[in-house]
DNA sequence: CTGAAAGCGCTTACAG
DNA sequence: CTGAAAGCGCTTACAG
């Protein structure tokens, strides 16, 4: 819904001035509300008075027009009614305000095309940047953005290309927070459970097991196990039948849905947590709390993933045209409760 | 980023017609691809072929100016990092973009200012419409939109007010719902949680409870607790530990979040669902799952929200201007557990 | 069947 | 300190 109602001219008409002035006077009252320089102080106030008498709204798309900048950023996740995403997407949204941005938002349900349509849409309808979770298979697309010089920032995983910024975790490290609680506790039978899509990360996080496994001398325990993200429950439910049947102590989980999953096939199992098998999570989650046993996982700082990602972005956009690209990793944090044993 | 690139003038130029006859054919030919009428077969083919190959895209904001519409619409939420909005939110995020409507998201956090503000934002975005979930002290904005003549979606609450389309739950049946699952496995002394603000779901959920405990002649046992949005592990927590000492049967949770603090509370309690409590959820959460106990809860149709709400969204703006609000009324269903009882 | 022209509302050099 | 004018890219009557 256009102002059907008050334009600049109107304005114009009724201070007697002309509407290139009210213009003027209108975007530098919102930049340096103080000295309102070049304009008279007087037909300055006169013309502020007036919008604001007849509810003057600029109207966006005659701005956009003309300055060829929309004010919106596109956020393109893997879904946005995952808990980890829908956090993010809270903190994006609520910063993204505050520099007068808008942001649309998009799922890819970890799949390409869904990815590449979504970049056209949103490039069609005028977006000054992206943020972007990738998923396999979207390496090439996203090179053409960082290509066509298109603001871009990645989250959460990158795609190993020089050049282009994201923000991620330190995946590795949060790896081993959780393995090394596990094997404090006294296991050494730990194994990994982590999606089968070649992830950064993903990547990553097995990495951080199989080093720390390996630290710890328990390398001869390493199994990691590759669920289907489209049959999550399904097979983690046989992983886990399968590891109490082989004795395995102790398990990692790669995201939080593994965790989730993890729990879930566990109770149906009737194994105990932390007594028969114990168990690290990944990111917090409300659901954690409703389960029997307090969950020890590992936090990943959610705000600033949202935050980080807003300001690079921002970086990008206003940028000099030889501004570098950035990347910002985040650090996790252990959360401990008794899953992983004592 | 605007397409720096191909315009309508530069396809115009190159197929050696005015640009008005490229802006017919490109408009047509979404429409209507089959009758490319009023424009000779050929001149039409070929301005599309040019279009391809110079990579032409509309520019949007040009495209808005002149016709006066963004295909953008407001989604105004409570908290999208809440699942039940977050569920909401991707469903009409899906269905907008079929619609070829892009949606931007704000979240009032219940507060009226918040709500107020967003309204403002979007309205000076230029959105078409407005979806909202209205807080306690939004009714005057909301009847603002309305009186402005903007199209207006209520979800999830209306505000009691005539000439405004919403889409909501049939509260009082999905309470009557829960209060008879627990009467039916033998409890008598069913309480209730709710939130202490005024808003219709709320209202009429309360209604529901009392209404059904009456039917079964248990409105002695009647009793409603008003939980602080702001304070609820706290108030909650409270509730519950009272509730065990003067020996509630049963609890009735008027949302998805009280139904966590509940089970969480009784946790801490030692209070075990279903022996020494018995208790019915609200809405479908992963949570639940991984509860000792499966969770009996109401369902709400959740993607029906989404799509109904969008659906007459579309109906708004595209409407006659003597278009009628309509209410759209959806059905809850009981998903049944172990925690109700037997 | 096709073209010339106005105009959507704003910003931005350019004059003065 | 202020104004006249061009132009962003598109659509839409209006002519022919």
């Amino acid at each position: 819904m256009m102002n059907k109602k008050t334009t600049i001219k109107d304005i114009a008409a009724e201070a007697g001035v002309s509407i290139a002035l009210v213009s003027f006077v209108m975007n530098n009252q919102s930049r340096n509300p103080e000295k309102t320089y070049k304009v008279s102080e007087e037909t300055s106030r006169r013309i502020l008075e007036i919008a604001k008498r007849l509810d003057y709204h600029p109207n966006n798309a005659a701005r956009t027009l003309r300055q060829g900048k929309t004010n919106t950023i596109g956020v393109i996740l893997s879904d946005i009614s995952n808990k980890f995403f829908s956090d993010i997407a809270r903190c994006i949204e609520d910063r993204a305000y505050k520099y007068n941005y808008t942001v649309i938002f998009g799922s890819t349900d970890e799949n390409a095309g869904k990815l590449e349509n979504l970049v056209k849409v949103f490039i069609d309808k005028g977006v000054d940047g992206l943020i972007i979770v990738p998923c396999v298979g979207s390496e090439k697309c996203i090179r053409q953005i960082a290509d066509a010089r298109i603001p871009l920032v990645l989250m959460d995983r990158h795609i190993g290309e020089e050049g282009i910024s994201s923000v991620v975790l330190n995946n590795r490290y949060a790896v081993s927070l959780a393995v090394t609680a596990l094997a404090d506790s006294g296991c050494s039978k730990i194994e990994m459970i982590a999606y089968n899509m070649r992830l950064s990360n993903i990547i990553d996080r097995e990495a951080g097991y199989r080093q720390t496994m390996k630290e710890m001398k328990l390398d001869e325990h390493t199994a990691i196990h590759r669920i289907d993200y489209r049959r999550i429950d399904e097979q983690v439910s046989e992983v886990m039948r399968s590891a109490v049947e082989r004795g395995v102590e102790g398990f990692v989980f790669a995201t939080n849905t593994l965790t989730i999953a993890g729990l879930k096939a566990l109770d149906r199992l009737g194994t105990a947590v932390p007594e028969q098998m114990r168990i690290v999570g990944f990111d917090d989650n409300e659901a954690f709390e409703l389960y029997r046993t307090s969950i020890t996982y590992v936090s990943q700082p959610v705000e600033q993933f949202g935050s980080e990602a807003l300001d690079l972005m921002m970086k990008h956009i206003s940028g000099k045209e030889h501004m570098q690209s950035i990347t910002v990793t985040l650090k996790p944090q252990l959360v401990t409760g008794n899953s992983s044993g004592k």
